[in-house]
DNA sequence: GGCCGTAACATAGCAGCGCTATGCTACGGT
DNA sequence: ACCGTAGCATAGCGCTGCTATGTTACGGCC
């Protein structure tokens, strides 16, 4: 029903299931509950696609690994992506969250850690950097503001201009990040 | 009622105004044109937000500026931000919006043709991403995800990577972005 | 100056929404 | 064999956006 812009009615969903609407309310409390019931599947299919992503050699392209992955996820849902970050329903399952975006922090630390990145480099900094422009190149593509076509381009260079300037050799960091899209 | 977080309902609006509800299909005809024009306003405030910002002889510091106006645009109408980006209204204002967007597109290609960036750069594309890159972090500061105070340095650092990135000279350039959040 | 056409509005009522009170039904423990 | 409970179907509540209809007030025309 959301690929299909219907809108989501609970009189709808339960036609041609054979339950009435009582249902939606034994089992998940009302439509807020629904609605969040929904937002966490995304959370964790986002969640599994991230723990899908291979730990290779190359800590820098693990890193844009996570923001391909986390694309892909997008693109391929994209009206499960704009019920997680839906504004009308408080995401109370922020500990679930947190724990798909420390996925991100941890491959950041790697890469500090093996000496691609500078030192003093805040893991958590950075990878709110780079989830906060995924997360806007992503909305507006799912939202139609932005053609598909520029987030891979666009994805990928913000990710080279934010890693080298926090310490990444610029050469080295486009052909870590460019191999990572290119096989996403 | 939007900041006060009450449902924005036809009734509730007109209760007290003294109108009936028809007022609203007169001049808005029916609630989806209702927040068409919430979210034209809030382009039009955004225009003119970034129309206010001087140009100055540092064109880098102009772009953040842009940034900066942006950002508090947001901030100060919170509400307004999240209407605009609202993904259950289809925005077909699209040119008032690209018209404003086409203010940043100026200000990084005036950046450029000073030298300030690489002679290959594409304004367009830099200003896509740093929209992208100011447009995710906002709306994550405004949904509340992101707390308030990462905004200005978040917003900075990103600033500088893509910039940097670009051509400019990373001290020159981290001083420009630096001084333009300072005075916002 | 008297007339009317039109635009704007108030009223009442429509179908649809999420939700809930109530009663039935089918299952598992004693 | 009995009953307590979980789950569900039905009916109906208040509210929603919206519309059909009647009313009113204003501006152009003879």
């Amino acid at each position: 029903m959301l690929a299909a812009r219907e809108p989501v009615t609970l009189r709808a969903l339960v036609e041609g299931t054979g339950a009435s609407t009582m249902a939606v309310y034994t089992h998940f409390g009302g439509m807020p509950g629904l609605w969040s019931a929904v937002r966490q599947e995304g959370f964790t299919r986002l969640a599994a696609r991230l723990a899908a992503v291979p730990r290779t050699g190359d800590p820098v392209h693990d890193v844009a690994a996570h923001g391909v992955a986390y694309a892909r996820n997008a693109l391929e849902a994209p009206e499960l992506y704009r019920a997680m970050f839906d504004a009308r329903a408080d995401l109370a399952d922020a500990e679930a969250a947190d724990a798909t975006f420390q996925r991100l922090v941890d491959a950041v630390a790697r890469a500090r850690d093996e000496g691609r990145l500078d030192p003093g480099t805040d893991p958590l900094a950075l990878a709110t950097r780079s989830w906060a422009a995924g997360h806007g190149l992503v909305s507006l593509v799912v939202q139609g503001v932005l053609p598909a076509a520029v987030l891979a381009p666009q994805a990928s260079a913000t990710t080279v201009a934010l890693l080298t300037a926090a310490g990444d050799d610029p050469d080295r960091c486009r052909a870590s990040v460019e191999r990572a899209w290119a096989a996403g």
